[in-house]
DNA sequence: GTCTATAGATCGATAGAC
DNA sequence: GTCTATCGATCTATAGAC
């Protein structure tokens, strides 16, 4: 083995505890929240010494701010896939229903994107950095991408597409979150499909 | 000085202590979470000793929760306040959109109230109960005023008033989520009433 | 780079004086 | 009932060996 190849195998072990720390890091912060995390579980968690967690990450903060751009940055990616499917669908009704049914799948049974916003938002006073990085990277695109997708459906004849958007995403983030997060299932039931139908109705029937 | 004089003069002051203490722990629950505080903060924001707080509230934990269910009775209180000014306006397009821009003011500007979403919220997974709390005593009436109000207009044609009432709710809470509490106004900045409009002419015209 | 061991502060909670 | 003083655990962060 030479010197390089030494090198190498190095950096790569290092790079394996950052990804580790980084997991293990997430996992705790999304269950436990920031103040509710403490190094030393994160360091069990990734299974690694807690000054190792410090010596890649320098503090807890930083390794806080770390875990949610990662985060946030893959909420990104999953955003910007719904780009492509303009499916070949001409009736507006039936595709902004099929949207929002999907949009609903995914967050329904998907606890750990609930844990995700419980944090961005229960953290949002004490972080605003983070707060806006996710309107910058998951609201705003997902805001306009279903704007863009309205206004070129004049067939609607919405006189206020941004508005109308706002409309659709409150209904849908308002939806998951009473029932699910807030553990409102049983107290106020109500079925998905009926709140999607109603907002379509709405929408396509003004 | 009788005896029972002082008796009374003792229970006045301990009932002084266990205002001061309900008063500052809300303050700093609603600052800084569950986690994020301590009962010395809670004891030096309360001007009493930390053995006065454990005193009157056992633990940490039963503190919080008595805090928390003091807020959310405060809601309800609010909320019960919305049931009478059913004004005489018929025109339910005015009404509605009166309403609304009513409740957008006393939620927009509320920073405590938007601070009290956040701990709901952000401790909704460490606190079911909390959470469920919530539902029962603001999101729940909150829902069954609403909906007793569109089903007493039939005029309004609505297929599924009950769905219609978590449209309405959901598109001011998501409003006010991401304009304020997540600092999204300079990002995606969008005027209230062009939301309320918007929404009150899909329900109008449905 | 990674570990063990530990410093120094702060945590929740309590004992004991008044 | 209320205080001061303190306990033992846990916290963030670092020093020093390898």
């Amino acid at each position: 083995m030479t010197k390089s190849d030494r090198q190498i195998s190095e950096r790569t072990k290092s790079e394996a505890k950052t990804t580790a720390i980084l997991s293990g890091a997430m996992k705790e912060f999304l269950q436990n929240g920031y103040a509710g995390t403490s190094m030393d579980k994160v360091a069990k968690s990734a299974r690694v010494s807690k000054a190792t967690v410090y010596s890649h990450f320098g503090d807890k903060e930083n390794l806080f701010n770390a875990v949610m751009q990662d985060l946030v940055k893959d909420k990104f990616q999953q955003v910007m896939s719904l780009e492509k499917p303009q499916s070949l669908e001409q009736d507006p009704q039936v595709v902004l229903s099929g949207m929002m049914t999907k949009m609903l799948a995914n967050i329904q049974n998907n606890r750990s994107f609930q844990d995700f916003m419980r944090i961005i938002i229960g953290e949002s006073g004490r972080f605003p950095e983070l707060a806006k990085a996710y309107v910058n990277n998951v609201a705003k695109p997902t805001i306009e991408i279903l704007t863009k997708y309205l206004k070129s459906h004049p067939a609607l004849e919405l006189a206020d597409p941004e508005a109308t958007v706002r409309v659709m995403m409150g209904t849908m983030v308002y939806f998951v979150m009473l029932q699910e997060m807030l553990h409102g299932k049983d107290i106020v039931p109500l079925e998905g499909d009926r709140v999607i139908k109603t907002l379509t109705d709405l929408i396509t029937e003004g």
